[in-house]
DNA sequence: CAAGATTGACTGATCAATCTTA
DNA sequence: TAAGATTGATCAGTCAATCTTG
């Protein structure tokens, strides 16, 4: 039964983080996420489509999300004129800016709901196990997300 | 960073056991819970109150489970005389039988989903480290939630 | 007034349908 | 026709306001 935990404790440590984010710096914890994931891109931007796939939401999420950092000013969507399907989301200097805001309370918070009440050797035990059930349910870890590294092949996604 | 995977996991987990229970027997992984705690308290049933608390949803949120249930006809809310105020929501003969179709879909998907992918040691580590996160938080764990206990008195609520 | 629950408005996410470009 | 993205409908969850009973 200890699987119902997991719900209960990931919701318990997100909405905490997200709360404090969205008090400092009005941004929600997905939106941040995204800001994050755009910031280690600066140059090319992401498309849609990988944004859609990391963010663990569906296609239609992915609009949803960049609309309401569109319409803060914190990103820009240019569709390059070689292929005018596509979508590139990058930060805008304003978005680079409430990043570099929210960034030390997001480690903060992190560190207040999560790290805070572990030991490092607990920490690692349960990224490691954490990354065993995602690879089992066919998605794919996070860790660290390089710029080389393609969309989640498979995708976080399941469906 | 490890903690962005607390998130994923819990969503692609839960999300593999829900899709199961909805298509076999068309309950919510919420609902099902929530028949769950109804059929270890069959004589008493819940008070709305402490199905808000159990299951970290708002006041209003166990409303709107409570509906759906009873509008499927597997739950019944009675409120007794001595206490107007209160509702007591009780399994109906229908939804203890759907409960029994349910059960073993549940915890076949679960072990497909969860534990197929871990050792016993691995899990019970896992247990251990979200108590401690639950409980740094000011939530508790659910574990065993025996009839006699009182509804969590901090609740698995937050804010 | 306080306790218990419901309601309405809103937010976020998801799916299918649609629109545009290749 | 397929790829890429957006839109509309819908659904579950949350908060504040409300209604009812004590």
């Amino acid at each position: 039964m200890g699987w119902v935990n997991l719900g209960q404790a990931a919701h318990v440590v997100e909405s905490a983080v997200d709360r404090r984010l969205e008090s400092a710096v009005g941004v929600s914890g997905a939106e941040f996420e995204l800001l994050m994931r755009l910031s280690s891109r600066s140059e090319q931007g992401l498309q849609m489509n990988e944004i859609a796939n990391q963010l663990l939401s569906s296609r239609g999420g992915a609009t949803r999300v960049v609309d309401r950092l569109a319409e803060a000013g914190l990103v820009t969507r240019e569709t390059p004129a070689e292929n005018r399907r596509a979508v590139y989301v990058r930060l805008t200097a304003k978005g680079r800016s409430i990043l570099t805001r929210a960034r030390p309370i997001f480690e903060q918070s992190v560190e207040e709901a999560f790290s805070h009440h572990l030991s490092d050797a607990e920490v690692s035990a349960l990224r490691k196990i954490l990354r065993r059930l995602l690879e089992g349910n066919g998605a794919w870890a996070v860790e660290r997300c390089e710029p080389h590294l393609q969309a989640s092949p498979a995708g976080a996604k399941q469906r």
